[in-house]
DNA sequence: TCCTCCTACGTCAACGTTGACGTAACCGAG
DNA sequence: CTCGGTTACGTCAACGTTGACGTAGGAGGA
């Protein structure tokens, strides 16, 4: 069998040499276009089916005005990420409603591989792309969309101007996941968050503080954690929070791994019915764990169809004024966030 | 700001007018090919430097003779199961590695949709497709292959010859389990599994026959539930199991979500210290749980890497007999699974 | 000195498709 | 019967790029 199968493409030529009428004729049938008589196209049809013919989309939007290739690009931080992935299938399936495919791609939030990732992409002439953006600089993000790019970005907002974003609510639900635990009466109220560069990193900080100052709580700078990406570090985090001499009664863990971190720490101390912990970001079988985990649920697909949404208007020459797309997030309370303080002091 | 950008993308030609030389040494330049000397060479790069010049890859693959896109297809049942998205991760590492991009898409498991998708696909003339087939006749993945795209299935084999595949130790692994639970006394083993139309559904099976013959006991058919797709109606065969007369003292299930869904059950009815459970594929937290769940877990990294490894070996034009590619899985005892029945009968 | 070979370019056409435009045949109205 | 309009095609060139091939000029050998 040939694996690389040396048979040369049937193309539009090879098609209307059997139907015997121009190239021109077979594209007008091929794309519904008027123009051809009725057994005009039933010819056509017969010579393409009977050849296999595949129209070549790419030929097609080189040549076309509009230019489009009916693809988009994806590029998130981590596909194997279950909020990544969620993302994607949410945009995939907004993408195909419209007959457009998805270029995906994970930068690891490495600037440097998310800007190669892009050059990528704009070398495919893609129509536009949909970017979580990388920590740090967005230049490389700022220059692919002054060139005229669609672009959206999810999870993240720009730091430059004249770009849609789509993002949750990050500080206000981090306030009201740190209320909660206030208004149970924790006093100590940790937090632990990812790289301080990520931008949902600062606003989940900056919710954790309006939450204290809102309690009336004061902040103890001990109790706060950051830099904290991948759940090893969580855990050693964690860890030394716990042995502090006045240790927090309540953590909240500003995301995905570092929840999972701080999860294993108190499961590994018997703490976890004593001590009192939110995770932003929900994850598969938190009500199964003893006891549920209580979260700030992103509404993931929620983000992704408003990613692809915006694109998609984009792309169709919508010029209106950049839009900031916030989707709300709910808490959703299981167990571990209801734990009252056990001693206070 | 322009979000549907109206400014013409610069072209060779722009770059050559420019450096005042023609449009073939510009694309020997870009190419990096001999025949230009320094210092063109030099003036080239400036003009598409100051110009933002981007090769364009759709132009360069049409009329280049390998024809190549630099992009393939990915065609999984759902991108946002852990399982997909861990797959489709380690394809996209190796395809980075070789300069290629990924098209991304979920099947649903629809022979349907996984045919227009991969109508889609190859308009866009990617050079190969590594696919997880939906169940069922796989006549439009043939007929692709027969046109000679060159294709890896991963996870489920072809019905057709002819074709790469990369699959996991779905029988010897399902044995193994069956084995192990038989071999801590217990007599009456469940299988709950997922559509009986998928190849690993049958392969874990007919391993859990072979388990059960190997431990010298004879099949309950009232303990084999197939066809649970999804938690829910896992869930609900898992209750009729435990509801039955002689209940079974042990659980193997043969799918992600089938495990789950069993859980949920022994959980609701405070069995989960009682009954065994042994479930194929890992998914994130299974230690967490108390007990902690044991399971079969597939090298979801080996699968993509090695159907990555095949397909481009594929495109580079191997040619040698199709291969199958069996990667091992292991059981991972975590508790679950080494619970004792609890009053022999 | 003349011829050959090589290097560094350039010219031209083609990849598969479609936009712009041309034209022959036909139709209905005046 | 003529004229304007419409329908159903066809012709041609171009999208951005590269393969095949041509050529001017210099280097080098006999």
């Amino acid at each position: 069998m040939d694996q690389a199968g040396e048979r040369r493409e049937p193309t539009m030529r090879d098609v209307a040499a059997l139907a015997k009428v121009s190239t021109k004729t077979v594209s007008r049938v091929i794309n519904d276009l008027p123009g051809a008589g009725p057994e005009v196209v039933e010819r056509v049809r017969a010579a393409a089916r009977s050849l296999g013919y595949r129209p070549n989309l790419t030929a097609s939007s080189l040549r076309r005005s509009d230019r489009r290739s009916a693809t988009i690009g994806v590029l998130f931080e981590d596909l194997s990420n279950p909020f990544d992935s969620a993302l994607l299938r949410a945009v995939e399936d907004r993408a195909r409603h419209n007959g457009v495919l998805v270029l995906a791609g994970s930068s690891e939030d490495d600037r440097t591989l998310q800007g190669e990732l892009l050059v990528s992409l704009s070398a495919r002439r893609v129509d536009g792309v949909v970017v979580m953006a990388a920590g740090g600089h967005q230049d490389a993000l700022q220059q692919e969309r002054e060139r005229g790019t669609p672009m959206v970005l999810v999870d993240r907002p720009p730091t430059f101007g004249g770009t849609d974003c789509v993002t949750t609510t990050n500080r206000e639900s981090s306030r009201e996941a740190v209320l909660q635990l206030a208004s149970l009466g924790h006093r100590d109220i940790a937090f632990l968050g990812d790289r301080r560069t990520l931008w949902t990193s600062q606003e989940r900080y900056t919710g954790y503080l309006e939450g204290l100052a809102q309690a009336g709580l004061t902040l103890r700078e001990e109790l706060v954690r950051t830099d904290l990406h991948g759940a090893d570090l969580a855990e050693t985090a964690a860890t030394e929070l716990l042995d502090l001499d006045r240790p927090p009664s309540a953590l909240f863990t500003a995301q995905n791994l570092v929840t999972v971190g701080a999860m294993r720490v108190l499961r590994a101390r018997d703490q976890q019915h004593l001590i009192a912990l939110i995770g932003f970001d929900d994850f598969p079988l938190a009500d199964m764990l003893e006891p549920g985990i209580t979260v700030v649920r992103q509404d993931v697909p929620g983000l992704g169809r408003k990613a692809a949404e915006l694109i998609f208007a984009r792309i169709d020459g919508d010029t209106s004024p950049p839009v900031h797309a916030v989707v709300p997030a709910a808490l959703v309370r299981r167990g571990s966030g209801e734990i009252a303080p056990s001693a206070p002091r």
